[in-house]
RNA sequence: GGUGAGGUGGCCGAGUGGCCGAAGGCGCUCCCCUGCUAAGGGAGUAUGGGGUUUGUAGCCCCAUCGAGGGUUCAAAUCCCUCCUUCACCGCCA
């Protein structure tokens, strides 16, 4: 949510900043509602306040033993007007604030301005992709021939766009998410954490999935006039972020790291008919996920320094990225900016996302009320929040086997990752 | 799942219809006093929103006593629903 002091102002220029990344705003209808607003909500609560006194004078006229059957009638009257001025007030502010809900962020200045994903700007590469001297097999042909990536068992159980791993792959894929947990909480200072995979319709506001993109989600109860159901987490980000919901930090409290190792569920992974073969888009995979609440200033020192942390695994394991600053057009609904990390991978002879790292500002801690009380201020501010993924697991296990593969079909074990196999080299 | 008792400010805790945004205590901040420490005295100390203002401060107003609805001229207080905490019982990994 952007600070409503924005969308009272000159909307033009958030119109501006806002059209950068493909999204339209209703100056027009804002400007509208804002104004009524001002005149209604003034109007209402100068009501409420001559209902309290003359709440107050009946008070005291019954005390002192005085008549109050026409005081009480006149008041029945006025009630009237004020329960319909609070009514139209409600229903404004309802319309006002759905609106607001649904504007995405304000790109930060440094974002390269683009229409989409071909206009994203690559910022450095690490690494040398390997040459083969074979044919390059994908990590579905290697996956199955080495009877550890299971499609038609997923299919059988559950759909498509599921996965059934069995041994030495299994265990890679454990290893690998172990592996990230450990260098994000002894050499990044992160604290480990263990979240709910079930959230509520409040989380999901908070952090921006609702109300726009319930679609994306699973749901497990229809909602209700009561309310929602519980949601599946589609990123940890969701748990992890709304640990910060109605809190007032210390000053000294800040920066809070935490990362989660979690399975995460999206329904929309399916729809674009895009990676239908392979692990790539799964509407089920596991994530290590990484979060900062930290002081507004330093929001952007810290997406550098949380996007490091995603390399850092990329490092270890020895695969090939390149970094890439998305471009207004393609960034999430509540980035100032993201770095998403590609990493290459030789069957597609190209580089693939497996890691989006976001500083998000203000917009989710305002939702949140996440705050923090500057040292010797008396006023709470908000905090900004973090996250960037690290890394995607299923997909840095395509990596790995893609880009460990050896002619004979076996997958050598990134160095790093062999005191997480119990001492094992090789699969197959 | 059953029964019972609760949910009030940073914390503890009073408050069964108006004089309550809320006693008292603790904590914290500032000031005074004090050779240091300890003790003492005084003042202050929730959050969100709106109006006024170029903006801040200030001032005025509205809302908030777990959440939502209701009764009433008036609700922390009465009624209903939900959430949640604790205790005991049942069940379960």
């Amino acid at each position: 949510m952007l600070d409503p002091k924005f969308l009272r102002g000159d909307l033009n220029e958030v119109a501006a900043k806002l059209a950068s990344r493909g999204y339209e705003l209703d100056v027009e209808k804002l400007h509208t509602l804002e104004n009524q607003r001002k005149e209604l909500q003034v109007r209402t609560e100068n009501l409420q306040a001559e209902r309290n006194s003359r709440s107050k004078s009946i008070g005291a006229a019954a005390k002192r033993g005085e008549d109050i059957a026409p005081l009480r009638a006149e008041m029945n009257k006025f009630g009237e007007e004020l329960d319909a001025a609070k009514e139209q007030l409600t229903a404004l502010m309802t319309e006002l604030n759905e609106l607001s809900l649904s504007i995405p962020n304000l790109p930060h200045e440094s974002v390269p301005v683009g229409k989409d994903e071909t206009e994203n700007l690559e910022i450095r590469r690490w690494g040398e992709p390997k040459a083969y001297d074979f044919e390059v097999k994908d990590h579905v042909d290697l996956g199955e021939a080495l009877g550890g990536l299971d499609f038609p068992a997923a299919v059988k159980i559950t759909g498509s766009r599921f996965i059934v791993m069995q041994g030495q792959i299994a265990r890679m894929h454990r290893a690998l998410a172990q592996f990230m947990l450990d260098l994000h909480t002894t050499e990044h200072g992160y604290t480990e954490m263990y979240v709910p995979y079930l959230v509520n319709a409040d989380s999901l506001y908070g952090t921006g999935q609702l109300p726009k993109f319930g679609g994306d989600l699973f749901h497990t109860q229809p909602a209700t006039e009561e309310g929602q159901g519980l949601s599946l987490i589609p990123t940890a980000e969701v748990p992890l972020t709304n640990m910060s919901r109605d809190t007032i930090y210390a000053e000294s409290d800040l920066p809070i790291k935490m990362t989660a190792h979690t399975p995460c569920f999206r329904s929309e992974a399916g729809s674009y008919g895009r990676d239908t073969r392979g692990l790539i888009r799964q509407h089920q995979f596991d994530k290590v996920e990484m979060v900062q609440l930290v002081h507004p200033e330093k929001s952007f020192a810290a997406l550098d320094e949380l996007t490091g942390h995603a390399e850092a695994v990329l490092q270890k394991l020895g695969l090939p990225y390149r970094v890439m600053a998305l471009c207004t057009g393609d960034m999430g609904f509540g980035a100032t900016k993201t770095f998403d990390l590609e990493v290459w991978l030789p069957a597609q002879n190209t580089y693939r996302e497996i890691s989006s790292c976001s500083n998000v500002g203000d917009f989710q801690a305002r939702r949140l009320q996440a705050r923090f009380r500057p040292e010797g201020a008396k006023k709470p501010e908000l905090i900004h929040t973090l996250n960037g993924s690290g890394l995607a697991v299923g997909r840095t296990l395509v990596a790995v086997l893609e880009n460990y593969q050896l002619a004979d079909g076996r997958i050598e074990v990134p160095a790093a990752l062999v005191p997480y196999m119990g001492g094992l080299t090789h699969l197959g």
